[in-house]
DNA sequence: AATATTTATATCGTACACGATTTAATCGTG
DNA sequence: CACGATTAAATCGTGTACGATATAAATATT
């Protein structure tokens, strides 16, 4: 809580914590799935940064142009489910999209509760300079399509199984 | 850019998008294997949230601990390195698992440029209490040993991958 | 039709994550 | 010994995430 500011002070006793202390330990890091995957999604996020800044975009704001590139014209809701996020990280995000030229938001005259995202000529017109970017990544990750399609699948059913394990009771 | 006040407008001309342009399309969002990861590392952080809360503990702050039941007694440095995290994200991590009672901060007396990281009786306690969350995670994956064992390695190798292109020139 | 309920965004507070910079301690070399 | 270079944390600013709450529009109910 400290700001542990440097001054000398007398020497700490060093009061050896056990190192190893029985049989059935808790895991280690190595062991956990969740952090090889916490760290996979944090190096993904390290290669696709370079490739993104050129056009002043962070890896979500990314997946959200993919998401209008596949359909356009879609309410916040909309893309909240399409991302798994919602309006409380959707809308700061999507306004400074908006701030970037990238895309519109305009209350729906029809419903006036809801946001219709649209995108601008210049957030078609990166689709297909973003084009290359997937695949630069692919490469990054060294991995053949058969391995890349493998792993797709499985990290959609985990997290398919994942998510119903939260959505209601099992 | 505006807050978007819900007041009558003048009806906007439907504007009718290009639903589909032509045929080689950016990548779609489920074909994305990094959006895969993105989502399933979010499962987990919902997963493990709950489990984590009764200790008042977040999801990275877990890791730390994992990591200091691993090896006890280390730098700032050292569990960045561990973690893949710097002393920017790590210390006001630090100073709230310090503040939570789990560990104390101080400076070491050989080389005060660094910082001691040690758990606390409480936080070497509650090793045990959390041993299980690992296992209860893996429950809501659903998977077997094997296809654990198998995705871990998988995720593993893309991470070192990922990680060796942006360390230094492939 | 007036009111209660639901729905769609937005706002607020907290906590990561990370690039860039700062500060303090140590090390290296003359 | 001094002084520049290096190292280890900390600080700062921006951008996600997300629980909780607020607000306004639409729908349902009485």
């Amino acid at each position: 809580m400290t700001p542990l500011t440097r001054t000398k002070w007398p020497a700490v006793t060093s009061n050896a914590s056990p190192e190893i202390s029985a049989a059935a330990r808790a895991p280690r890091l190595d062991e956990l799935l969740c952090f090889a995957i916490y760290q996979t999604n944090h190096a993904l996020n390290r290669i696709y940064k370079p490739l993104l800044q050129d056009h002043a975009l962070t890896y979500p704001q990314y997946l959200v142009l993919v998401t209008l590139w596949e359909r356009d014209d879609r309410s916040v809701g909309d893309l909240g489910a399409a991302l798994g996020l919602e309006s409380n990280t959707l809308t700061p995000l999507l306004k400074r999209l908006e701030g970037s030229g990238y895309l519109t938001r305009t209350r729906n005259p029809a419903d006036e509760r809801q946001v219709r995202v649209r995108l601008t000529e210049a957030g078609r017109r990166i689709e297909d300079k973003a084009r290359g970017i997937a695949d630069c990544v692919a490469d990054a990750g060294g991995l053949g399509r058969a391995e890349l399609d493998d792993l797709l699948v499985q990290m959609k059913t985990l997290r398919d199984r994942l998510d119903a394990g939260t959505a209601t009771s099992p």
